[in-house]
DNA sequence: TTGAAAGCGCTAACAG
DNA sequence: CTGTTAGCGCTTTCAA
């Protein structure tokens, strides 16, 4: 079997509860014994049960994340970074996927709750509000991060999307651009960010003399969703002299320039098409894409901060937390 | 402070013990027992502690997954099937990433092992047997994957590399080609698998009359990497009237490719281009990139079956399992 | 079929 | 400064 503190105590002579003390820091303990103790430590390879540890203080340093599918390249980035900021501070993060099944998100919620997570960082893409409370009523604390949806009064950390989509219309509006379609997916949906992203764009055309509001709205988010509207979009495209695209997330836009590859319509030259999110893809693809930078890295990160700086001082902070974002001017937007 | 099995076995008027046993089914119970003790559990909403449980049972329920980076979507495709069929045997996972530094790789195995982990996949990018010896010393079922390197006598799933390689070539071949530029990469290193897939590539082009062997070395793996090999590439094509480009990995090509579009070079017209991997991006590219697919999905989930199975039997298996691969003809390499 | 009791490995009073 | 002891919540003999 493994070593315990018992052997240790054994070998350094004195009691287990020394041997807790110098492991822990956490009373004074003669300098003699320390050494006596350390040296049993290192001889014997003494590794402390975490688990055991866990069961007495209640404190596993494990953090629960719940993700759509860690196949998406945004949510990597964010896993990214919660993992590096949690290890700063020795919480290790055990990851579910749920493909994005509401059901199954509440189910992880249960499981990791058994395992003792000392918090919850759950990403989603859907709306329902059921798993937010769900969790919320676990009592520990928790994050939500959700890209297309909007959660009142949840602790969370976006970007501001108003901002976000004003200043990148703004950006296309100064290369020259006065007819821009927006492209915006789901905004039927009260909770979806669209409505303030939509809002950011009509702002920005309307500061903007003879420019004027193009929005078209399609279904999904996808690469494919944005080829499919292809041609649907060239249509509308054309009837009203529109040269810039600006697609509310990378893969539409990616999906649409794709499409555009496809029929000899060159981007930039022939149109320009921005994108939203900056995910890994839109620096390699080329053209490079125009794109806003939603700093995913970052948002994880904040997440894990907020929920251990949560962990040790029981207050509450304000419920969002908005970071900075970025336009990436990069070739897929052309002056005119 | 939460529900225990104290609290049922109160509710429920019986012992502890019997609580117990009607959780694992380990034991009969009075029909009238256990319908008074799943009553209390519904009714008090309790969930074991599986911290306590693991304590008492040695096993935790987790896996250790130690990687370089989730960043690449090849790792995170390997994450997926990891997770996904860990789950299907009540497996959750708990991530680590390394950063490609050996030394944390190695710290993280301890750090996992302390949280009583009952198994690890290292997916590893570096060729360092230090590493190795160092977690096959945990005595935990362990599985290591590595995408560039040979390890030997070690549990691993791959891909037949040789054949891979060879395959591909083939294909190229058929498409018309004579002249096929093999890219590799580190080729030097004793222990990478670039050996294989060069000997595949050398197979097939030793197979066909006319054709000759065209090799360049570059550094690293990166679409940088390969994007910054352009200039030399495409004077050994120019020199050697080379007609297509067969690259050790997908983000070589593809960054070689963007070196291609921003020099005016069309990919496939003037040149054909090949990857290795099937990475994500090879499907979104445009050119649509046409590669080996490396299954990488499935390599985490029976890397993980492994697992399992070995926690389950005891019994070893054979170390290599090999992984079937498949040649994806898409548009970035033509007919001639 | 059931309950009492002994731990799993560790931390944290408490007494000295 | 140190040792003894009582648990943490659960599983698992052992007796009944």
């Amino acid at each position: 079997m493994s070593v315990t503190i018992k052997d240790v105590a054994k070998l350094a002579n004195v009691s287990i509860s020394t041997v807790s003390r110098v492991i822990n820091n956490s009373k004074p303990v003669s300098l003699e014994a320390r050494k006596r103790v350390l040296d049993a430590i290192e001889q014997l390879g003494y590794k402390p049960n975490e688990v055991a540890r866990s069961l007495v203080t209640r404190k596993s340093n494990l953090i629960g994340v719940i993700v759509t599918d860690i196949g998406n390249s945004y949510i990597a980035e964010m896993i990214r970074g919660i993992e590096e900021i949690g290890r700063m501070y020795k919480y290790d993060i055990v990851l579910s996927s749920s493909y994005g099944n509401p059901d199954t998100e509440k189910k992880f919620a249960q499981l990791l709750m058994s395992k003792q997570v000392e918090g919850i960082i759950l990403v989603s893409e859907n709306d329902k509000q059921s798993v937010i409370e769900e969790i919320k009523g676990l009592k520990i604390p928790f994050v939500y991060l959700n890209r297309y949806y909007d959660s009142q009064d949840m602790p969370t950390v976006t970007i501001n999307n108003f901002e976000a989509s004003q200043e990148m219309t703004k950006y296309l509006v100064n290369l020259g651009h006065r007819n821009i379609l927006y492209v915006t997916s789901n905004e039927d949906n009260k909770a979806s960010l669209e409505r303030f992203k939509i809002d950011g764009y009509k702002k920005a055309i309307s500061d903007v003399d003879k420019a004027e509001e193009f929005i078209y709205s399609v279904k999904g988010f996808k690469p494919e969703d944005g080829y499919k509207m292809g041609d649907k979009v060239m249509e509308i495209v054309k009837e009203n002299n529109i040269t810039a695209v600006f697609c509310c997330q990378d893969e539409l836009a990616i999906g649409f320039i794709n499409y555009c590859y496809d029929n000899g319509i060159k981007v930039p030259e022939d149109i320009s098409v921005s994108g939203y999110g900056d995910t890994k893809m839109a620096s390699i693809y080329r053209p490079r894409l125009t794109t806003v930078k939603e700093p995913y890295y970052d948002i994880g990160a904040v997440a894990i901060r907020r929920i251990i700086k949560n962990l040790k001082s029981e207050e509450k902070e304000k419920d969002h937390i908005y970071l900075p974002i970025r336009i990436m001017k990069r070739e897929s937007c052309k002056k005119i």
